[in-house]
RNA sequence: CGGGGUGUAGCGUAGCCCGGUAUCGCGCUUGGUUUGGGACCAAGAGGUCGUAGGUUCGAAUCCUGCCACCCCGACCA
């Protein structure tokens, strides 16, 4: 194994592919497309679980389970649902295995067919509509506000570890309300969690819009969204919210009685966040040396090395060290100090680099005598010697400002990669250098499969807080109301 | 599904053209010396050469089929 990675300049997707598996947060399975998330990744996927179930449940959310298997005939019930999910849907036909009678172990049972085939899900709002119908009779059984964490299965052409596999782990929010108006505020409302928690955990700042027609969910009326920036200057959408309408609610007759004692359909979002935050994380952050993880998330916070010839030098360490790691775990801070012996400081310096430890506290015994102690920033790479006493605090602080510090530099790092564009020359030049294109569009399905073709551009969102403007069309030059965000994107 | 590539120890590789059962590095084990930015010495363990068949006295090497994975396209969160 050479010690280095590959540079993000000389080749971004080998960087990061490579990034992933030394990093040890996931490796390709025996099955194709599918990925075994190792132990230290499935850490930080934990914390973001937290995180965002913890906001779920402020937000009045409760979670259920739903099935894996969703029956063949659910899914033909809403037209345009069918039509965005059929092309990748994995189908359990046999229920039962038997051993070739020619040797050469088990066999399908061709005895043993199903009646009706079953759908891994590839989303669950079939099943889960299915069963609102029976949960929901009146205005009073609404708002039904469920999410699960799941996992779910769209059978991909081409896969990378997290970004996009065949199976991937995430939370499906499902909710049910009694007025068009709730349910859009719902929409509207998980769409902010989720560029709260973007911004302030992963410390990725988001643009918050709305899907195109050509980008929208199948069977959504309105689909919101996040939108990242990479560090290649490519987009990744980190999050999705949709207002489904009436659609699911017709296509499986999910009526409700309301206060007039009246029948209606209710009205329908559905939201989710996957795996692929973990993708968006490591790319906005990481450098040539390792991953960059935000404090909140990261599994280690701190990392103390200890730097000793001998027994006798660690005991006395660690008769330094033990107070210090306790008064930082009771302040919630998670440490680890790392006193094996069989590597030397400076593998363990570049080890913990590797994997993003945010904080290196580093000490020996010349610090002992000085009474200081070595801090070691990952985001900034720099260190400088401390005052022993007091470094519970400055380590609480030092966190507090890496998480801020690396909001910051992902913020304007996208501030200089996003630039307005107002002609289709300009346009062509800019996008070859990656980044946002902030640009007039006329509205139009045409124009925007236009731009694709020509330039691998995708329309990523309409901004939330666009300004009105008037402007022409950068491609077609028809009138347009506001600028909308394009990119390449993941 | 098209185009390209690769399968040799846990990982990365040499050998293949020109057949004679396998090279080197990392890692691992044991012992010793080390430790302020990826330590060193010594001794070890570890391989159905992707798979099935063929040619041959003999196949990692030549031939054929199959499988898997990676990269590039069409599809997608």
């Amino acid at each position: 194994m050479s010690k280095s990675l590959p540079s993000r300049s000389e080749n971004y997707s080998e960087w990061y592919n490579e990034l992933v598996k030394r990093a040890d947060l996931a490796e390709n399975s025996a099955v194709r497309g599918c990925m075994v998330i190792k132990p230290y990744g499935f850490s930080i996927w934990e914390k973001m679980q937290r995180a965002l179930d913890d906001m779920f449940k402020e937000t009045s959310h409760t979670n259920a389970y739903f099935p894996l298997f969703i029956p063949k005939s659910y899914l033909s019930k809403e037209a345009s649902h069918v039509e965005g999910f059929a092309k990748e849907c994995a189908v359990v036909t046999h229920y039962r295995l038997k051993n070739d009678p020619n040797g050469g172990g088990v066999i399908v049972d061709p005895e043993a067919k199903l009646e009706e085939e079953l759908i891994v899900r590839p989303t669950s709002e079939t099943v889960i509509w299915s069963t609102y119908k029976n949960w929901i009779q009146s205005y009073r059984d609404l708002p039904l506000l469920i999410n699960q964490w799941a996992n779910v299965v769209r059978w991909e052409m081409r896969t990378r570890l997290f970004l996009r596999t065949a199976e991937f782990l995430w939370q499906e929010g499902h909710t049910a309300h009694s007025s068009k108006q709730e349910a859009i505020e719902e929409t509207e409302q998980m769409l902010e969690v989720y560029a709260n928690f973007a911004e302030n955990f992963m410390a990725v700042p988001v643009i918050k819009g709305i899907k195109t027609a050509n980008e929208r969910f199948a069977g959504a009326e309105e689909t919101y969204c996040i939108e990242a920036m990479m560090q290649d200057g490519k987009a990744l959408q980190a999050g999705t919210s949709h207002f489904l309408g009436q659609n699911f609610a017709k296509a499986f007759d999910v009526k409700f009685l309301n206060k007039e004692n009246q029948q209606e359909f209710v009205w329908g979002t559905s939201w989710g966040v996957s795996t692929r935050l973990m993708g968006a994380l490591i790319m906005a952050h990481s450098d040539d040396q390792g991953l960059v993880l935000p404090p909140k998330l990261a599994p280690i916070q701190v990392v103390i090395v200890p730097i000793f010839k001998g027994e006798e030098q660690l005991n006395n360490i660690k008769s330094k060290i033990d107070p210090i790691v306790k008064e930082l775990r009771s302040k919630g801070v998670s440490v680890k100090f790392d006193t094996t012996d069989n590597q030397s400081p400076g593998f363990k310096f570049a080890e913990y680099e590797l994997k993003g430890v945010p904080i290196r506290l580093a000490i020996g015994n010349r610090d002992i005598e000085n009474g200081t102690i070595e801090l070691a920033r990952r985001d900034t790479k720099s260190k400088q010697s401390m005052p022993f006493e007091g470094i519970v605090d400055s380590v609480v602080n030092t966190l507090d400002e890496i998480q801020h510090a690396i909001y910051q530099k992902a913020l304007d790092f996208r501030t200089e990669n996003t630039h307005q564009v107002n002609t289709w020359e300009e346009f062509q030049i800019q996008i070859e250098k990656g980044g946002f294109i902030s640009a007039h569009w006329d509205g139009t399905s045409e124009t925007e499969e236009q731009i694709k073709e020509l330039t691998k551009a995708t329309i990523r969102c309409i901004p939330l807080d666009a300004k009105e403007e008037v402007g022409t069309c950068v491609y077609s030059g028809k009138p347009s109301g506001r600028r909308v965000i394009f990119a390449r994107a993941y």
